[in-house]
Parts: structure tokens; C-alpha cells; sequence
DNA sequence: GTCTATAAAGAGATAGAC
DNA sequence: GTCTATCTCTTTATAGAC
């Protein structure tokens, strides 16, 4: 009787495999944040990695498909920030809180941010339809709860989806512009993001109170 | 007697000598804006200004050179909105009115806003001397007028180098992500623009109003 | 799974003719 | 001032030994 053989190709992957996967989907996101797409060079990631070039081309075959991975692997916890925002909240509240989980995702992972912008300034080859499909469906989602909330009058009149650009450009500037944000500060990234948060509070909860 | 035969170095630029140097770049503000520094090519610039790569670096010795030129050439004007902003103004107005400025940068030349974006997000290696100096000292004076608004009880208290970095963030936004708010609202740039503009005074005005 | 060696293409920069 | 040809270095990706 032969022992049980699975195909290599379904086999789950190996500790040593998650592992190394890991280690270079971080690297990745560590070089392709600061460098974008192009700029980088997988030489980079595999130093960053601690792995010589062509074992990192072991595990993944091309360096567009580590480009891939890493953004797929962002762009999956990216959303649940708004995904989060609930309709049965008090709005005020909700808006308070989505700024918090949106601050600190630029505190916890900058790199995650800069991943993005780098992909949208340059026109987001990528991703685009994750943009027209995925982000717009949830912003129309979001953008109707809004309205929902201003029709009730427990939130001033405002474009929705305006809101959530301003969310999205405040918050994500102190990841994104974080040197800049350092030089006029003279603080670090931490301090800058703490006094941020009373600010923005201050700015959108005062600009959407009702009456 | 011998003719007038200035050194060539110190002769002025011929017409040609202004025009190609112009065309190259324009042509390069295009690409770095959309790639960065290390993810553009010569070649792709060459191509965009409509000249061979030997002959553009006829007029820039390097990438680096013409990097820095376009660069140079940009980061003059970047700063102009904000200097306008009147100490002897009507507080509110001059917010409004530096609100109209960046939103029209980011609807002229939001390549000039992406240049800086890429700039930035890699760590501002060739303009951090611009952020901590020119940048940092100009933000120290205009937060200073802010504050005595503020002490008059002219504008209600907020931090102003947070209100600036909240203002450059949501302005540059529909130039940075414009496919993005493209993707988002099924628009064009310019008619988001036009949405932006009620929204952001809406937002900034309301929050910043004395009482 | 990991390495050294290397093929092949890309990209920065120069030489030299016109 | 502009071109073709080319040198050189970098970078992506593969081959094949271990």
C-alpha cells in the first residue's frame, strides 16, 4: 500500500514557506511605500528581506506579482475603517470614531497609506477597479447613511462624498506627508498624530453639528 | 579692431537654447509627477518633449539635473498662496480666499502637485533643507497671524499648523487622487473641483467661525 | 529551498559624425 | 544643436549545482 502523496501544488504551505512569504511581503511594502512600483528593485526587497534575489524569485515569480500581493494584502484591511462606520450610531459619534481608526491606521501602518498614494497619484493601473467597484459601491453605501443622518437634521447639510475625501486627505496626510508634517512640527510622527486628533475633531465635529 | 565676442558661457540663451529647455521641462514635470525620480526614464522624457535622449542631455547634464530644475522651477510658486494670506485681512475672507488659491493649483497644475507628493511620500530627500527652512519659517509666521486672530476673538481656537496641514491636505487631494475622486463620483476633475469648493468653505468656515 | 553564475533587456551617459 | 552608435552599469529573470 503507497503511502499518501498529495500534489505538491495543493499541498498547504510549509512553516518555512509563511514564513519567508511574510517576511518578503513586508519587505516589499517597506520599499514599494517609499519608492512606488518602478522605483523599486527587487534586489532591494530581497536585502530588506534578508534573501538573496533569486530566492525571493522562488517564491514569488515576478516582482509585478509581489507588487500585487502586497497591495492586495493592504487594500484588504484597507476599507474597514468606513466599512465600520454604523448606521444605527449617533452620527456625531460615528464621525468621531471613523477619524480615530482612520488616525490610527497613519500611526500604525504609514506605510500602508504611502503603498496607496504612490499607486493613485500615478494613475492606479492596478487598482482601478477596486476603485470604480469596490470603493465606490461602499461610498455610495456610506454617502446614503449620511444623507440619511442630514435629513433627520442630526447632521448639518453636507456633500457626503466630499466628507469622506476630507476624512480621507486629513487623516492620511500625516502617514503620507509624514516628513513634511515632522519639518514644520519639529515633533515626531507620534506627537504630530496626537495633536492632530484634538485638531480634527475640533474641525469636522464643529462643521457638522446640527442647527 | 576685433569684433565684440562675448565668452560663450556668459552669453545669453538663444531662442532655441529657452525653448528646448522649456519643452523638456514641461515634458519632464509630466513624467516624474506620474513616477517619481527613480521610476522615470530619459528615454520616456526625451520622447514626451519630442527630442532624442543625447539631445536632451545636451541641455541637462543628468536626470538628476533635470530633476532638480523642474523641481526648483515648481517649488517657486508652491509657496505663493500661502504668503498672500493678509494679516490685515478680514480673517475668515483670507481663509476663504487661500481655500480658492490651493483648490486652483490643484485644478491648473496638479502635475506640480504630484511632483511634491511623490517628493514628500520618499522622504523629501532633495527639499528637506526647503522644509525644515523656507517651509517651516514661513508656516512659524503665518501661524503666528492665525493666533492673534484667534486672541482677537476674530476665529475660534483651533491649532494653526494643524489648520494649515488640513487645508494642504484637503486642497491637494483632487490633484494627488484625482483618479480616485474620479473613480469615486463618475466626474471629471474639474467638476469635482467645483463640488470641492462649497464643500471645503463649508467645512473650514463653519468650524472656524468665531463664538 | 537556497545558492552562484549568467543571460537578456533596460537605462544613464558619452563619443564623434554631421 | 542634433543625430547614430556605443559603452557601462543596473535590473529582471532564469539555469543549474548543491
Amino acid at each position: 500500500m503507497t503511502e499518501f502523496a498529495p500534489d505538491p501544488a495543493l499541498r498547504a504551505k510549509t512553516r518555512i514557506q509563511r514564513e519567508n512569504e511574510e517576511k518578503i511581503l513586508d519587505a516589499a511594502l517597506e520599499v514599494f511605500s517609499a519608492e512606488g512600483f518602478r522605483g523599486s528593485t527587487i534586489d532591494r526587497i530581497a536585502q530588506e528581506a534578508g534573501m538573496s534575489k533569486p530566492n525571493l524569485l522562488y517564491y514569488f515569480r515576478s516582482k509585478e506579482e509581489i507588487y500585487r500581493a502586497v497591495l492586495d494584502a493592504t487594500l484588504d484591511g484597507w476599507l474597514d475603517p468606513l466599512r465600520r462606520m454604523d448606521p444605527a450610531g449617533e452620527p456625531l459619534e460615528e464621525i468621531r470614531a471613523y477619524l480615530r481608526r482612520k488616525l490610527e491606521m497613519s500611526r500604525e501602518n504609514p506605510r500602508a497609506s504611502r503603498l496607496f498614494a504612490n499607486e493613485v497619484i500615478r494613475g492606479a493601473p492596478l487598482i482601478v477597479e477596486e476603485l470604480t467597484g469596490a470603493l465606490k459601491a461602499l461610498v455610495d453605501e456610506k454617502a446614503a447613511v449620511i444623507e440619511g443622518w442630514i435629513a433627520a437634521g442630526r447632521l448639518a447639510p453636507v456633500d457626503p462624498r466630499h466628507l469622506l475625501f476630507a476624512i480621507w486627505a486629513t487623516t492620511q496626510h500625516y502617514a503620507d506627508f509624514q516628513v513634511q508634517v515632522q519639518a514644520v512640527l519639529s515633533a515626531d510622527a507620534g506627537a504630530a498624530i496626537d495633536g492632530a486628533q484634538g485638531f480634527l475633531d475640533t474641525l469636522f465635529l464643529r462643521a457638522l453639528a446640527p442647527g
